[in-house]
DNA sequence: ACTCTGATTAGCATTGTTGCTAATTAGAAG
DNA sequence: CTTCTAATTAGCAACAATGCTAATCAGAGT
C-alpha cells in the first residue's frame, strides 16, 4: 500500500497532475486540457494515481471531479523524512521500506 | 534530476537499503548480506539510488562505504509536502512536478 | 605475478510501464 | 431510442526496470 504510493510518485506527469490538483478539485476533462499527452493517457495516468489513493474521483454527472487526498501525500512525505532521522530508536516507521 | 530520485524511491528494496543507512554509513558487503537478493542486484540497487545522489559511495581499501545523502531525502520530502499546500501562491516548488 | 575477497559490469530473459488509436461505457438531452 | 459529450477500457507496440548467472575489475596480501 505504501508501495503504490511511491510507484504513483514515479511517474513526472503523475506528479504534475498532482500540482494541478494542488489549489483544489478539478474535472478530468479540465486536467486532459491543460496536458500534453493523449486524453487515455491521462484517464490512466489518474486511475494509477486513484489506486494508490493519492486521489478521489467523484463523478457529477456527465463528467468527474478530482480531488488530492492530502493526507496519503502527508504519509509518503513523513516517511521519506523517517528515513532522514540519525536516532538509535528502531520502532519508528519500518513501513517506509515495505 | 528530481525525476530521477522519485524513480529510485519507487522500489521497496532502495527503499529497504535507505532504512538501513538510517543510522550510519554502511559496507556494501554488510547491505548485501543482509539482503534477500543476489549481490549483483543489490549493487544495482546501490547504482540507482547514487545515481539519483540518494547516497554517496566511499572507496575504503578493498571495500566501498555507502552513507545516506540526508539533503536529498529532505528535498523530496518537502517536494511532496508543497503538492499538498492549499495556498494561492503559484511560486513555490514547481519542480516538484518535473 | 598469483590469488583471494569485495564489488561492479555484461548479457540475457522476464516482466512492468507507457502511450497511442480504436472501441466502449455512462449519463444528459433531444 | 438516438445522439452527443465526457471519460474509461481494450489491445497493441515500444521501451524501461528487475534479477539472475557469468565475467570482470580493484585492491590487499603473499
Amino acid at each position: 500500500m505504501e508501495n503504490s504510493v511511491f510507484k504513483a510518485l514515479a511517474h513526472p506527469a503523475r506528479r504534475q497532475i498532482l500540482t494541478m490538483l494542488r489549489r483544489g478539485p478539478r474535472l478530468a476533462g479540465d486536467l486532459a486540457a491543460e496536458f500534453e499527452a493523449s486524453w487515455p493517457t491521462m484517464s490512466r495516468h489518474l486511475a494509477v494515481l486513484k489506486e494508490a489513493d493519492l486521489i478521489t474521483a467523484e463523478r457529477l454527472g456527465n463528467q468527474i471531479l478530482y480531488r488530492v487526498n492530502t493526507s496519503v501525500l502527508e504519509d509518503a512525505a513523513s516517511a521519506l523524512l523517517g528515513l532522514v532521522g540519525r536516532d538509535t530508536g528502531d520502532d519508528e516507521l519500518k513501513e517506509a521500506a515495505e
